[in-house]
DNA sequence: TTTATGGTGTGATTCAAATCACATTACGAA
DNA sequence: TTCGTAATGTGATTTGAATCACACCATAAA
């Protein structure tokens, strides 16, 4: 939980009393590779925090294709937003690519956070600040890259991802073939 | 002004004090058809939220194929939200496809809001939240969906844009062309 | 060690959508 | 009304990326 407190300050910093009082709401899981935290059909109970390990976020589409709408490492937050905010069932897949432990907060929690603490309110208000920005960006890259492009920027913005998950899944996130993605590293 | 005091009771009551100090951080601004209310390049001055009008927020590449990050008519907010957090130019337009009237809130304003009125800050994120989940909606659509999928989507989404801008701005929207986005209307 | 399974490169082929090139229509300004 | 400009439809052609089909190489389990 040390982790958690470290990850609020640094937005907002907190008091002891305050500290125990928000810890009551998180829930640790520990989680191994190929573990599913959500499936497609679930209530989606949780928004989980990553402490340790990589994770992806994503759906399949009618032909059976998968798409990535988000990888999450250590101190990002993920879960099928669309679901866990309007409650309902989830439309997408949570599944662990290598071992590790997340924090788990359920929509009344958060709520209730933010109620009872300005502090926490102003905390989730900059996370979602923050998210809102990178997803504003990854729709720049989608509407007017090129592969070639979106690779680029990928690797540019998570080099660290590029290393830690296979090149079959980044293409599903960029939205391109595995074998152009292949084509592509290759001529860089 | 009374509509921004309806558009935030939406979400949360308000005090007659507590409006009274609210308004003062707005500033209303009328605007033209073919008006800008931001050029690439400029500082991000302000996030607007529109009373009336129709305006697209967009990007131009480095072929000079514009993009449209965003549409927004009456109680949308918006902006090139990159640059009005990041305190960085802006890599976008904002420009009038309507005439009407909008609201101008400086990020200083806005922080200072949210810091004042626990409320305000609660409103502001659920505004972001909402934004949240829209956005990773339309990434979904721009993974997987073909044009006729995207727009239908659209469609269903927005048929009152649909009446409101010309189709070759839905085309730049949507990430298609405009002869392909036409063919498929037709179709329909 | 063998065997299986998943990740990856690379060629050949197909195909959907972009592009190019017009014609037509609608509309606002002079 | 007439002119000019923007919006739209529709054909012909091109093209970039998907798909198909395979070989190769890891790593992990038997």
């Amino acid at each position: 939980m040390e982790k958690l407190r470290q990850h609020i300050e640094q937005i907002t910093p907190l008091t002891d009393e305050e500290f125990t009082h928000i810890q009551t709401f998180f829930a640790i899981k520990r989680v191994r590779k190929n573990q599913f935290l959500l499936h497609e059909g679930d209530e989606v109970k949780h928004e989980f925090l990553v402490l340790q390990g990589v994770y992806k976020v994503f759906y399949v589409d009618n032909e059976g294709k998968e798409h990535i709408v988000q990888f999450a490492q250590e101190n990002w937050w993920m879960t099928d937003y669309s679901g866990y905010f309007k409650k309902k069932p989830a439309n997408m897949f949570v599944e662990c690519l290598e071992d590790g432990e997340v924090l788990c907060l359920t929509l009344y929690g958060r709520e209730k956070l933010s109620a009872d603490l300005h502090k926490m309110e102003h905390f989730f208000r900059v996370k979602l600040t923050n998210g809102y920005v990178a997803l504003q960006e990854r729709i720049r890259i989608l509407l007017s890259g090129n592969p070639q492009q979106r690779y680029e920027e990928f690797s540019k913005l998570h080099p660290d991802l590029l290393q830690r998950v296979p090149k079959k899944l980044i293409a599903a996130f960029l939205g391109v073939s595995r074998e152009t993605l292949s084509r592509l590293s290759g001529s860089k």
